[in-house]
DNA sequence: TTTAGCACTCTGCCCGTGAGAGTGCTAATG
DNA sequence: CATTAGCACTCTCACGGGCAGAGTGCTAAA
């Protein structure tokens, strides 16, 4: 791989576009022929065989082997989505689709996720994934306080986009729920509408008043408060369409698929590659061997983010062979990002 | 098939018996030379070769072909589960790992659920599921109100057991949220400790008498009930380790793994199952061709219920291939169901 | 009733062969 | 000088024969 990769002349790009186009297709090698006809016979295969040469000199094309069409590399990819491919946008029939499924679950946030991946991966025909990362930014709508056991509460927590948390909390002493009713008001009017980064700030705060301590109720409530969102909630991730990626034929070696599904099921794994992602404030692709993650190295991943207001919630996309559409699928994830967005966004006014 | 199977002698029993170990440990037809020799060379291989095509007329053994080694069949599991295996019991070790991974989550009823799956899978070998099916008699202890939007609730119901479940709520008319607290009061009162169809029922009881329509608020609860309780709450489906399946040799055939994956991302699909084994009251075994999911044919399923108090709550087991390690898998799904109904029934004094 | 022996069958593997696809190089062409 | 036609070469893959191995079913002997 070079620092400057060669700009490319115009043929050279020619030929590599539809070397890939054909590739993403056929999932076969491709020969100097077929993409010599493609051109509408203007060029012939010599030539085309050269140009090709060339291509897999500067390590956009390789050969499975001597005498074997060729197969775009991962920079070749990079090269494709970059600046070849012209994105395929959806047709109004799809917009459609994804607009009728999404209305009905508008301030459904669990439901929304979980359509989106499945309309992510269905018109995909790859793995959806939607991520919900550490909830920091996420305001608080409000806090209840249920008794459930001698020692035991639970913490529920609404978030203003409708999402719902809970954590059950082990006690040092025994608060009846009217007591706990009184702790939950107190705690709402301290934290309504802050940030959970916020919270937790302002609890470490008024905790180290020690002229709190005297306030028995505020006591309460911050420690509460604490064993409750001292540690950074994790994100979540909706993940659909695994069976998709089974049909793919690069995943005939049975080791990688399982080391793949595997993957699939430790979900921090994924919140890796989000972070990566919440980085680039737009649509971000990743192609094989760019990706950190070993078990995801031979899949690509289109990513967006999306929006709840102006607070960036979260990023959701799709996973699949690096040999994937590109051109359709940049397009999909960006719709759906935005919708998705939009329906968040709809329920806080 | 036949309508009563042939009592076997304790001869045949014991190839039988023989037979299906070494096929579950190796997963290659099984000859009658290393049956023979098993026996301590107390019975030559052409004897267990007479036995062996016995057992095959009866319906208990298979050839894949001619000059091949014998298969089990599904009704050779059948009788094997029923009366021929002796059930290897959890070790010392492995019943400790069980607690010691439970105890932690004590009361955190969604993590014990995934806790459970994770063991399961990992000590099976195959996929791990846990079924939470419609939670009808789960009792009420706590329903809360939060105001979203303008006509937009959030109805939070807490169970006796820990669970939490959410649901939105669209009204006709706006309620602040001090008037929501009411409301909520009210409702709890009304309403806990009783089993969800329960609450259900009276609900519909009583909208229709219509003395209660005179009083706003009574009417404004029992309206918010309907709307929130009205249709079943479907059953929820955990399940884990299906990365495990692959690699079992059965699933060479990639079509039929994907229709698997594809049912394993269906829950309906699995709640079906559910129905089956809640039926009888203890554990079950369902062996291939017995299950009426057909995705499900080549699989076998051991399932236990399990209880919070003296509820039933749902059930959980392991699925997978027919030649799956019976003997060990029996007693480790029970003894999980076991512990998580412990953990479960601990919260609830 | 059990066992030894034997002929038979079916699979899996190795290996050589040949067709097919595609390349790289060279020389001819516009 | 870029392009093309031609050709020898390489590599894969599918096919088929041959062979070893495993296992059976049957028969006859113990």
């Amino acid at each position: 791989m070079r620092e400057t990769s060669p700009e490319l002349n115009e043929r050279q790009r020619e030929v590599l576009r539809a070397t890939i186009r054909q590739y993403i297709s056929s999932a076969e090698p491709v020969g100097s022929r077929s993409i010599a006809r493609k051109y509408g016979f203007r060029l012939s295969s010599a030539t085309v065989r050269n140009v090709m040469a060339d291509l897999a000199e500067f390590g956009f094309l390789s050969q499975p082997h001597t005498s074997a069409g060729r197969v775009p590399t991962d920079l070749g990819y990079r090269c494709y989505v970059d600046s070849l491919m012209d994105p395929r946008p959806l047709t109004r029939a799809e917009e459609h689709l994804i607009e009728r499924r999404f209305r009905p679950l508008q301030g459904e946030v669990e439901e929304l996720m979980r359509e989106a991946t499945k309309l992510l991966s269905n018109l995909s025909g790859s793995v959806g994934v939607v991520l919900v990362p550490r909830m920091d930014h996420l305001t608080v709508k409000r806090i209840e306080l249920v008794h459930l056991s001698a020692d035991r509460v639970l913490v529920i927590l609404v978030t203003a986009s409708g999402q719902v948390h809970h954590k059950m909390v082990v006690l040092d002493e025994v608060i009846p729920q009217e007591e706990l009713n009184r702790i939950a008001r107190l705690l709402n009017s301290l934290v309504e509408g802050m940030s959970l980064s916020q919270v937790r700030q302002l609890v470490v705060r008024r905790m180290a008043e020690e002229k709190a301590m005297y306030d028995a109720l505020l006591r309460c409530a911050l420690t509460l408060g604490q064993k409750s969102f001292a540690e950074e909630m994790e994100g979540d991730v909706y993940i659909g369409g695994t069976a998709n990626i089974i049909q793919q034929p690069e995943f005939a070696d049975v080791e990688k698929m399982r080391s793949l599904f595997a993957a699939f099921e430790e979900k921090s794994k994924l919140v890796k590659i989000l972070d990566h992602c919440v980085a680039q404030q737009g649509l971000t692709v990743i192609i094989g061997s760019e990706n950190a993650v070993w078990e995801l190295q031979r899949l690509s991943v289109v990513m967006a983010p999306y929006w709840c207001g102006e607070h960036l919630l979260g990023t959701l996309g799709v996973i699949g062979p690096t040999r994937m559409d590109y051109s359709k699928i940049v397009p999909l994830v960006d719709y759906t990002a935005t919708l998705v967005s939009r329906s968040l966004s709809a329920v806080v006014p």
